[in-house]
DNA sequence: ATCAATTGAATTGCACACAATTTATCTTGA
DNA sequence: TCAAGATAAATTGTGTGCAATTCAATTGAT
C-alpha cells in the first residue's frame, strides 16, 4: 500500500466503518418506538413490507417477494416470520399452485398494528433535526452505492 | 400518520432501510478480501484499530478503548477478541495496575498480517469506481448523521 | 413421458449485536 | 478505613445475517 493510504484509515474504510456504525446508531434511534410496538428493527420492516403490500399489490407476497425487497435470504426470515406468526401477526401458507412457495399474510392484529406506529416526528426524534434536502442527498447516495455493490 | 407519508415509505424510513442495506452490501463486498485474510468484517475491524494504534500511541488499548472506537459493547468483543487470540493475532492481558482491564496487543502473526492487506483498488472494487469527491460527501453526510445519533 | 437441473423454503452452524446481569476490582467519602 | 458506589469485563439469552446443505416440488430438454 501507498504511504499516503497507510497514514490513517483509507477513505473507503473510513465509508464503510461510518456505514456499518451509522446503521447500527439508526436502529438504536428507532428502539424505543419498537419495544412499544413488541418487534425488532428487521421485523418491523418486514411488516412495513407487507402493510405496504396490502395497500398496493393483489395477492400475497412470498417469502422470495419479502427476501428481494430486503435482501435477505430464507436462512434470516424464515425464524424471523415464524416469530412474526407466533405473535399472531403474520399468517404464513404454502401455496397450492406451487407447494415450494409460502405466501405472507397479515391476521387481524398485524393490520391493526399499522395503526400503532407513530408520525415520523416521534419515530427517529433527531432525524426531524436533520434538513429534508440533507436526508434526500443522503439518500441518493446510498442507492448510488447500493446499485454499484449490486453486481 | 398524514396521507403523504403513508402514500409509501416515508423518507426517513427509506434512508434507515438503504443505510441498513448498504452497510450489509458493503461488508458482502469485502467478503472475498476478507476470507483470503481469514477474518469477519468486525474482526477486520478490530484489526485495524489495533495496526493503527500500533503506529501511534503508545502502550496498548483496552477492551473499553477499543469498545469507544467501534460503538461495539463487552458482549460483542469479548468473545470476538477471543477468536481473535486463538487465531493467534492478539494478546488479551489483564492490566497489572487495574486488573478490572484488559490490554490488547498484537502477535507477530497479527503484526504481519497488515501486509497481507491488499491496497484500496483490490479490497472494494466497486469503491474505485466511485467519484472521490462522492465518497467524501457521504463520508461527511454520514457524520452529521452519527453525530444527531449519538445523544 | 421422464429424469436431470432448477427452484423456494427450511435447516444447520457460526459469528455477531446488544440488553441485562454478574463478578471482580477500584475509588471515594464519611 | 471501610462500606457504598462506580467501573471494566465477562456471561447469558435472544434475534439476526449469511454460507452451505437439504428437501420437496417444479420445469425443461430430450
Amino acid at each position: 500500500m501507498s504511504p499516503a493510504e497507510e497514514a490513517g484509515l483509507a477513505l473507503d474504510q473510513q465509508v464503510c466503518f461510518k456505514l456499518y456504525a451509522a446503521s447500527r446508531a439508526v436502529i438504536r434511534g428507532y428502539k424505543p418506538m419498537l419495544d412499544a410496538l413488541g418487534l425488532t428493527y428487521p421485523q418491523y420492516l418486514a411488516m412495513m413490507v407487507l402493510w405496504e403490500w396490502q395497500a398496493s399489490d393483489p395477492g400475497q407476497p412470498t417469502v422470495k417477494a419479502l427476501g428481494q425487497r430486503l435482501m435477505l435470504d430464507s436462512g434470516t426470515l424464515t425464524p424471523l416470520l415464524k416469530r412474526l406468526e407466533q405473535l399472531g401477526l403474520v399468517r404464513r401458507q404454502r401455496a397450492v399452485r406451487d407447494e415450494r412457495e409460502v405466501h405472507l399474510g397479515l391476521t387481524e392484529a398485524g393490520l391493526a398494528l399499522r395503526g400503532q406506529v407513530p408520525p415520523v416526528q416521534q419515530r427517529l426524534h433527531c432525524m426531524a433535526d436533520v434538513d429534508a434536502g440533507e436526508l434526500i442527498e443522503l439518500r441518493e447516495r446510498l442507492d448510488r452505492l447500493l446499485h454499484l455493490l449490486d453486481r
